[in-house]
DNA sequence: GACTGTTAGTGAGGGTACCTCTCTATGTGG
DNA sequence: CCACATAGAGAGGTACCCTCACTAACAGTC
């Protein structure tokens, strides 16, 4: 690697350093645990909210398309780590919810990715931590604060 | 969006900040500029050498295999942003050279998304803005450093 | 009850961004 | 001259998204 050299514009910049920053991460995780980052995050909402979600609801907290999610449930399904129930209050929609399974690894997924990050801010000290993930804060919350979007 | 809430482990939270902070950007970007991130890259980098390049330089700086930059061209070569040239000095290789008109969108591209680069800074101050770069920097340069990896 | 409009999910198809494995043409050292 | 490395490209695959068109089911109206 790599881009090299001095970027002129700081936005410019910053695309390319959030593009390294994440592209090293997703390659050493990828290759450990067989849950892509996709599947990882659904799992990781799904098991947040608590109890079974409906795709569509799903697809609104990942901020993707309703399509989307149903090839991901898919996926998951397929390797157990989700089920499909039928909705009691509405035949139309599927209830996702998360097996024992699922849970495991979850956890495992989580671990693992954890570790690896560490790995990675254990460059920094814990106040330059503290202050990146706070600064990563401020620009990605709440976009919809301003209606500019 | 979003995934809401706080995250349990610190790591396991800059993953989940980087990827939203790049989806936004990108997804501001890709409506303007008929220029792909991957494209944009390479066309970047490719002016930023100052001079033709072959495809194996282009793939090391970019650090993907060899096999992706062929299509890259392909594309930019299709859009006659770069042009292929045959290399003097070694009849396999080709040398990638940056067309006028490439110049041209590439300045367009790095302007807009400069621009919307800098709308998402604004929430930051300039002194937070530095820190943030610099950190970011730390995370990512120079990961040949130690041979973990 | 039929009629219209909406909502939940899916099939089909597309595009970006990578990868690997294989193959050709070419260059190079023994 | 021959074995081997290198440059690039063909073929094919994975992950992750999207849109468009469609069915099944629900909800309100006449």
């Amino acid at each position: 690697m790599t881009d090299g050299a001095p970027h002129p514009h700081p936005g410019d910049e910053l695309f390319w350093l959030l593009r390294r920053a994440l592209h090293t991460m997703r390659r050493d995780v990828r290759a450990q645990v067989d849950l892509t980052p996709s599947r990882h995050r659904l799992l990781r909402v799904l098991a947040r909210a608590g109890e079974p979600q409906r795709q569509a609801t799903l697809a609104a907290l990942l901020d993707v398309v309703p399509r989307s999610v149903t090839s991901l449930v898919d996926d998951l399904e397929a390797a157990g780590l989700v089920e499909r129930r039928a909705d009691p209050t509405d035949r139309r929609a599927t209830l996702v919810a998360v097996t024992d399974r699922g849970r495991a690894v979850l956890a495992e997924a989580d671990e693992q990715r954890r570790r690896h990050a560490e790995h990675l801010l254990a460059r920094l000290d814990p106040a330059e931590r503290t202050e990146l993930l706070r600064l990563l804060h401020v620009l990605v919350d709440d976009e919809a604060g301003d209606g500019t979007c």
